[in-house]
Formats: structure tokens, C-alpha cells, sequence
DNA sequence: TTCATTTATGAAAACGCTTTATAAGAACTT
DNA sequence: AAGTTCTTATAAAGCGTTTTCATAAATGAA
């Protein structure tokens, strides 16, 4: 016996119709008990199970979920996947991951092929391409179920697990103004993206109701890159030397302003504390550890998994389900009480 | 238009039989130019594309390739997705994710009733799950096409392509000695990997050659984290203080190592020489820039995927498809010359 | 012209499942 | 006793492809 049992094998070696035996695989109540131990012995002995192409062709299922980003953090994309497959491999979905490029004129199209060509039964799109509109527009349309991750509550709740960035911006602040600082400057992220406005506002709203006062001249756009942290570091270093702590926008930022300020002969944090955000593999790592913010991006993930599936089967997200989590401070070496 | 077309609507359209929009869908070449312009028209403009549950009912293939790994390396895992994926998605397949549990008793069923269950068309496995024997001759016997990639030639050469990290290890060995080194330590991998037992081997076999001993005390077993990093860099320092050099498995280690250097006191590279095996995020981040070693990842990824490929569709893997790559020293700043 | 090939097309079966009728009993009503 | 409802089962159609087997038309050889 190479060949794989099909659901006809079952009902023949049960002696029933396949009809029957398609019931006891789905559950339905209206079989008879002798009946349904027969099949239920058999399928256990040919380890039969559904062959998904099958049943996808006849229900318009594929038992696929797709993941679309544009997203270079090699761990947050980890930390998702592994998220995501906690709860698919439990209900008997496969995850197709689909990295794309968010700039591209064929973004759109790509993302609604992707999903059309596999029959994917549903996507979770992760920042920043889950701020496009359009995107979610075009899947609207097409009746296309998605679930989205943001840093932002831009959708139904339904659709959306939204971190809440803002409120930890603003814990990082009190966090930072309780150990004396007032000279301070951002390194923020492209403000082309609502994620880093967010950040950026929860941390400066928060710091001037504290009465502290952030100049223009000491915030700073970088790229969210390593190279950029760098670079924004110096300027905003010899710009404003009287800088006491810097907020990075991403841990890799963060990482940048060390290097400079070893450069410059500055050390961190006697001379100068560094806050980043996302507590990547190097905030621990590195020298000083940085103290970040760590998002709970496996459970998010894991939330995101359950609504799409949800949505999928028709059943009811549980109104349990939160859609909000909040991020938490890690507090490391980084940052010094003055 | 709202309900995908499928073959009997291009069949239909333009007048011919579905036989004939499959032999064109298929490039089949007996088809009349005017009728095959026709069918081609009508393709274009509905938008046809075949649905690959229906297609894959048929000749049994699902489109889809699996990857297996139970790494904790992010970057790596990473880098070998996109790699993967820039040759599957020209070739029209999906990549569809299966971290596993190498150790778990379940392990190699798993993995067969992942493929099983999605019909998986054939996977990619990667270390150090690809060094099982048992998943590899589970998967031969159950027929499922497989390529590992691997450090170590253990398998035909059409189903694995690895990279030559003793050479690599022999380079770095000679440029340590080079700059003068011969006191050196060394933290390996666990070294029931032989990819760790090729680093290690490549590297002593090298040093030995140019007349430099590794006695065995210098060198300690970690388990490629940081932390393991920390306690054996402790270790070996202590036991060990005229060590000049360390090599680590890995740039994770390394970093191990940084850290502990800092805390006793020891100026890297100054008082001693650092060496990683990775190029990791941390390796260009962290102070000193690590000297390490970078695998060509996506590149041995994406070779992976022509050959699976190659070997669903039956097609010859072309000769000149190598199955052996070399990895490079990069250079930074972490190696200094005594 | 006639027969043998090749070339171009189609009808229908098959893939393994779900689902829509439908039917046969058994168990209630009246 | 005849009608009604459940309950449990089946036959057969359908999902969108590919593929086996025919067949018709066009070409070439004799």
C-alpha cells in the first residue's frame, strides 16, 4: 500500500458511501454511532487523512494563509512567522510567506495574484505595508479576507491587532524624565510611515506635559537603518553637544548612536544615555545594553492568526479577542540617572 | 466580472474546446497559430490564470515548496527565504514555512505529514535539521524530493548544496597567523553538528600546519548563544590569560566574547583578538566591527530552489549547477596585528 | 487519384473531495 | 392503519484542471 488512502478506500473498506464517510471527517452529527466507529477504525488503520487540494477545489478553500511585508528586520518577520504558525498548525493551515516591495508600481496587483493564483484563503499583512490604503481597499473589493498589524487603529477592529506604540512612547518618557533628563534629543523614523509619527508624538506630548521642551533643531528624520543612525547621530552630536539622552526611533538606530559617541570619546550612559525601540537581537547585545521597548510581536502575531481564521471559517472572532496590546520598557544599561 | 474565469470561459470565448486553452496554457506546440493567437487574446484579456488546487488535483502537484529548519538564527533563515523565493516566484511556486523541533520524537512525521498534508511538491531543509539521516531517508523512501543545504558533502550531490566552511576556516587561520598570532583560543560549536566539527577541524588542521598549536584547554565547547558565548569566553580567559586571539563558531558568541572582554578589562583588538563565523546583524554593529566570516546564504538558497525545482519537474539539474560554495573572510576590525 | 502520415482539434474520463438532492427505515402522530 | 416526521444512508453532480483516446483535416507519397 505506497499509494496514499483516498476517502473512496475508506468507504470501501467500511462498507458505507463516501457521503458518509465524508461526514464522519467533518464532523456531522447525523451518523449512526455504529456506523461512525467502523469508519473512524478505519480511517485510523490507512491513516487516511483529506487531501487538501481535493477538498480546496470543491469547498474554494486552500487551507493556505499568505503573510505579505516589506519589512528588513529579519527578526520581527521571525518572531511573527513562528507567531502565526503557533495557531495554523493547530487548526491546519500552512503558512506561504510573500515578501514584496511596497514602492513597486505592481504592488497591488502582485499582492491580489499572490493570493488568487493559490487560492490563499486569507493574508496577514504586516507594517509598514499594512498602512496602505490602497491595498486594503483592493482586498475589500476583491472579498479578500485580511487581517492587518499596525502601530496605529486604522481599521475594524475585526481586520486590525494594533500595538500600542504611543502609550509606551509616553512610558519611556516619564521613564527618562524621572531620572533627571531634560536635554534631549530624537533620532526619529520616516515620517512617511503613521508608525513613526506615533511614536514620535507619544514621546514628545508626553515630555512637554512633564515640562520638558524638545527644540526642533534636536529631532532629527532618519532611515530606520544602521548606516542612517549614524549619520543622524553626528549631526544631531555637533549640532546640539549639550544632549543628554537620545531617543532612537529602532534599536538599529540606537546601535548607530553608540558607535558614534565611542567615536566622538563620549561614553554611554556617564555622557550620554540612548533609548531605542524594538529590543531587536542587538539591544542586549551591544555595549552598553540598550534599554528599549519590546512589543509582544509573537503574540500579536498569534492574535492576528486567530481573527484571519476566523474570518475565514465564518465563526465569530470571540469578543475576548483583544485587538490592542501594549508594548512594555525594557530597561537595560543605556540610560543613567543624572 | 466578479468570479474568476476559468478555462471554460476562455474556451468558450474564443470558440475552441478547453483541450485546446489547456495545450496553450501548457506551451504545447501542435496548436495553429491563428487559433493559439486567439486563445492568447482571450487569455489576456479576462485575465485567466489557472487555479493551481484544480491544475495540482490533476497531476497531482501542488505548486508549493517547503522549508524545514529548526534554527534560531533569524537573519539566516531570512536570507535563505528570499533567496528561495526569487527563484520560485519566477518559476510559479509558493513557499510555504515548517520550523520544526529537531529533537522532538515526532520529528521526521512531522515533517512527512507536513508535505502529506499539502502535498507538498518538494523541501528545502536546512541546518542543522538537514544533518538527519533519519528525515532524509524517510523522505527518500516516502519519494518526496528533497535538496538539504549543509556544510558537509553528506548526500548526492544533485540534493544538497554546501557551503565549505573548512576552507573558510582554513583562510581565517592563515590571516590570524599572519598578522602574527599564536596564542589563540578557541569556542567551537556543539560538536554533535558536524558543521561545527568541519569549522573546528578546518581551522586546527590549518593552524597545526603553519606550526601553531591549539592546546586543548584553550579550546571550550559553547552552544552558539550569547550567553554560552559570555560563560566560556569567562572560561577560557581565565583559565587561559595569555591567550592573544579567540576564534567563536559564531558571531553570536563573539559578541559573548565582547562582552566579557569589557567587563575584565581587556581592550579588543588591542590585548586581544576577536574572530565570529556568520556575518550576523551584530557582526558590523558592534564595537569593534567583528572579522568574521559571510556565507553566500542567499545565493546557496536560491541554487537550492533550482535544483527542487529541477527535480519536480523532472528536468535535468544543469551540470553546470554547482553544489559546493565558498564562503569569504570579511575583514573589519576586531583582528589586530601584534 | 488514393492511401498513409502528420497536424490540429474535441469529447469525455479522471483527480479526491463536498454537497445537493433523494430515498429507505424507524419512530412518532393521529 | 395511514400519514408525518426524524434519522441515517446513498447516488450523482460539481469544483477546474489535465490527459487518454478519437477523429477530422491537411499534407505528402505513390
Amino acid at each position: 500500500m505506497n499509494k496514499r488512502p483516498t476517502i473512496n478506500d475508506v468507504a470501501a473498506l467500511a462498507g458505507v458511501s463516501k457521503r458518509t464517510v465524508s461526514r464522519v471527517i467533518n464532523g456531522a452529527t447525523n451518523v449512526g454511532k455504529a456506523t461512525r466507529e467502523r469508519i473512524e477504525a478505519v480511517i485510523q488503520e490507512t491513516g487516511f487523512a483529506p487531501d487538501k487540494q481535493a477538498r480546496g477545489l470543491s469547498t474554494s478553500r486552500s487551507y493556505l494563509i499568505g503573510l505579505i511585508y516589506d519589512n528588513p528586520d529579519a527578526l520581527y518577520i521571525d518572531q511573527v512567522q513562528r507567531g502565526v504558525l503557533s495557531i495554523c498548525s493547530q487548526k491546519g493551515y500552512e503558512l506561504v510567506v510573500h515578501p514584496c516591495r511596497y514602492q513597486a508600481e505592481e504592488f497591488v496587483e502582485d499582492c491580489i495574484n499572490f493570493v488568487r493564483r493559490s487560492n490563499i484563503d486569507g493574508v496577514i499583512i504586516l507594517p509598514p505595508v499594512s498602512e496602505s490604503k490602497h491595498l486594503a481597499d483592493a482586498l475589500q473589493e476583491k472579498e479578500i479576507n485580511y487581517v492587518r498589524m499596525a502601530s496605529l487603529d486604522l481599521d475594524d477592529h475585526q481586520n486590525i491587532v494594533v500595538s500600542d506604540d504611543r502609550a509606551a512612547l509616553s512610558d519611556l518618557a516619564r521613564y527618562m524624565v524621572s531620572l533627571g533628563h531634560k536635554d534631549i534629543g530624537i533620532i526619529c523614523g520616516p515620517q512617511q510611515y503613521y508608525s513613526s509619527q506615533e511614536r514620535l508624538e507619544g514621546f514628545i506630548e508626553t515630555l512637554n506635559g512633564l515640562n520638558v521642551d524638545v527644540p526642533n533643531n534636536r529631532i532629527i528624520e532618519g532611515k530606520n537603518t544602521f548606516e542612517s543612525g549614524i549619520e543622524c547621530a553626528r549631526q544631531l552630536l555637533i549640532q546640539s553637544p549639550r544632549v543628554r539622552a537620545i531617543f532612537a526611533n529602532n534599536d538599529e538606530m540606537a546601535a548607530g548612536v553608540l558607535k558614534v559617541a565611542h567615536e566622538m570619546g563620549i561614553t554611554v550612559p556617564d555622557d550620554l544615555s540612548v533609548a531605542g525601540f524594538d529590543d531587536n537581537l542587538l539591544a542586549a547585545r551591544v555595549i552598553p545594553a540598550l534599554t528599549t521597548v519590546q512589543r509582544p510581536v509573537g503574540d500579536m502575531a498569534a492574535i492576528a492568526a486567530r481573527k484571519i481564521i476566523a474570518h475565514i471559517e465564518g465563526s465569530e472572532v470571540s469578543e475576548t479577542e483583544t485587538y490592542l496590546v501594549k508594548p512594555h520598557l525594557i530597561i537595560r544599561d543605556s540610560i543613567k540617572k543624572l
